[in-house]
DNA sequence: CAAATGCATTGACAGTTGTCGATGGGAGGC
DNA sequence: GCCTCCCATCGACAACTGTCAATGCATTTG
């Protein structure tokens, strides 16, 4: 096990600071939304998606979902690659295994 | 590797329904608050904690950290057992665990 | 060029959340 | 029995969040 602490601080071991708290809270609130893990699953599923293809499954407006997708971006969760008219979403490679290595 | 999804199902592999997100989202939820993630890891290294231990490391207020302490409850994350006058706060073993196996 | 398509942004609105001070209920100590 | 201490609940309030319809901007298609 290499750089288990890629991403944050683990919950155990020790206590936190402030900043690594945030650090960990902000990329758990990204989660806190069934919407968002339920977006996160089907890009997982897919390796890649469009906001055409994930507005059917959740059963929400486009602007919903671009919203929502903002947000993973933002959590370093998931990157966006503009390819002509569509805007294709991946999950960041690592990132949920750097997020799990904090809590366990 | 037995029950992994202890807990819920996991992100990736396979299209969620909405129950398991829902309950992934819960369980992020609480700790998508850097208030909770300290008092998490307080927790964490004292192994066990009551209300008055935890209010001066966080600066907050005992009602507040009184409402933290109820959704990680709630979320399954800490247990509570009152002794005399004090509430003891403790981790649930494996609850992490078995989060942090839905997201790897 | 004009029309259509995919997406982000804006504005609005209801619902939720984090925080506090004040209050109340139990358990121990005098 | 009364006072003190620990904690939960209540009421209030500002801030944030999830959602949508309407709009605007690029890009592709006709």
């Amino acid at each position: 096990m290499l750089p288990l602490t890629a991403c944050c601080s683990p919950v155990t071991g020790g206590r936190l600071d402030d900043e690594a708290a945030e650090a960990l809270a902000r990329m758990f609130k990204a989660l806190g939304d069934p919407t968002r893990v339920k977006l996160l699953s089907l890009i997982a599923a897919a390796d890649e998606a469009c906001i055409c293809d994930l507005t059917d499954p959740v059963g929400l407006s486009q602007p919903t979902v671009s919203h929502h997708m903002k947000q993973l971006v933002a959590a370093g969760l998931v990157t966006r690659e503009q390819r002509g008219k569509w805007a294709y979403y991946s999950l960041v490679p690592g990132a949920l295994e750097a997020l799990a290595s904090a809590i366990s």
